[in-house]
DNA sequence: GCATATAAGTCAACGTGACTGACGTAAAGG
DNA sequence: CCTTTACGTCAGTCACGTTGACTTATATGC
């Protein structure tokens, strides 16, 4: 868009240059998720929680089954691990007034005081690298990460 | 460095955008490793056998240690996957001619073309990405997740 | 040359988090 | 009323990470 085709193949389209994208995504990626582990092991939890707490506080009274799409996990794999945020009282069920089939997920005090301490180191370090990279490189970031992700997901971002 | 502070908080640093920034990468990850799956799991492979053979395919003659670190697992681990990978013929060991404890790990044939077949799924979703966002774009994308690695892990990306 | 350090491999036990398949129950809806 | 949907659960399996202990081979420093 912003930069039109220099020929048929621009220089960031190289092989070694898509190899070099790939390793990004895969050392950002464990980076960014490795400064939590410790957290979640001092409550013998794991990146799995992790992410119910995460988008359970994000969507509130959220449904089982949508949770499920987002995650993309079995039924029987998120039982495992909700039952035990809803046992030890990170998270709450309650029934759909609306629908008595479904059961709302929200996050108890003790979920969301849990999630804030996750959220905030990634936060950090998200805003860390935003803040040294400027804005004009955050919309780049937005922009090819969006291109990664599969068309059908892609929703999820569409902002106001 | 592009986009001098507008002052203290730009808007990019707003909470609401530092976790549309987190979900990005999650789903970026999440979208960009399930490809692959299909592939692996027709040989009974997961994905730690990807990282090996792709690290393995792009550092030839590196070192058991030295995957180790960049892996970042115990050597138990990767241990039982590289010793499949050994045995069924996709990689192979030889004695360091310069260090006789180190073994130098290499792809064969084989070893190559499974990672050939990997890695180009992941190319042109990321290709794909790139060209629809434009090289201003990439330049973000890298400088971004350059921020969101670990400080000692960036010497790896340092450019020529 | 010997002691120590390094590189690699191995045995054993364990935990998390995915999977499949089958079954049960409650509520909604045509 | 019957089917579909939402949820939960029992049972078994597998990938992939962990810790700890121990061995073998080679390199290196004193």
């Amino acid at each position: 868009m912003t930069d039109v085709k220099a020929g048929p193949n621009p220089l960031y389209l190289r092989e070694d240059q898509l190899h070099e994208a790939m390793e990004l995504l895969f050392f950002a990626y464990r980076d960014f998720t490795t400064e939590c582990d410790a957290i979640l092991a001092s409550h013998g939890f794991g990146r799995a929680h992790h992410r119910v707490v995460y988008f359970v506080g994000r969507n509130p009274d959220i449904s089982v089954t949508s949770l499920l799409e987002i995650l993309r996990i079995t039924k029987q794999s998120l039982s495992r691990v909700l039952g035990r945020l809803v046992s030890e009282g990170f998270v709450t069920t309650r029934q759909d007034p609306a629908d008595g089939r479904r059961r709302l997920l929200a996050l108890t005090a003790k979920g969301r005081s849990l999630e804030s301490r996750l959220s905030a180191t990634q936060r950090a370090r998200i805003a860390k690298a935003y803040r040294s990279a400027g804005g004009v490189a955050v919309e780049g970031y937005r922009e090819v990460l969006m291109g990664i992700i599969d068309e059908a997901d892609r929703r999820r971002f569409h902002r106001p």
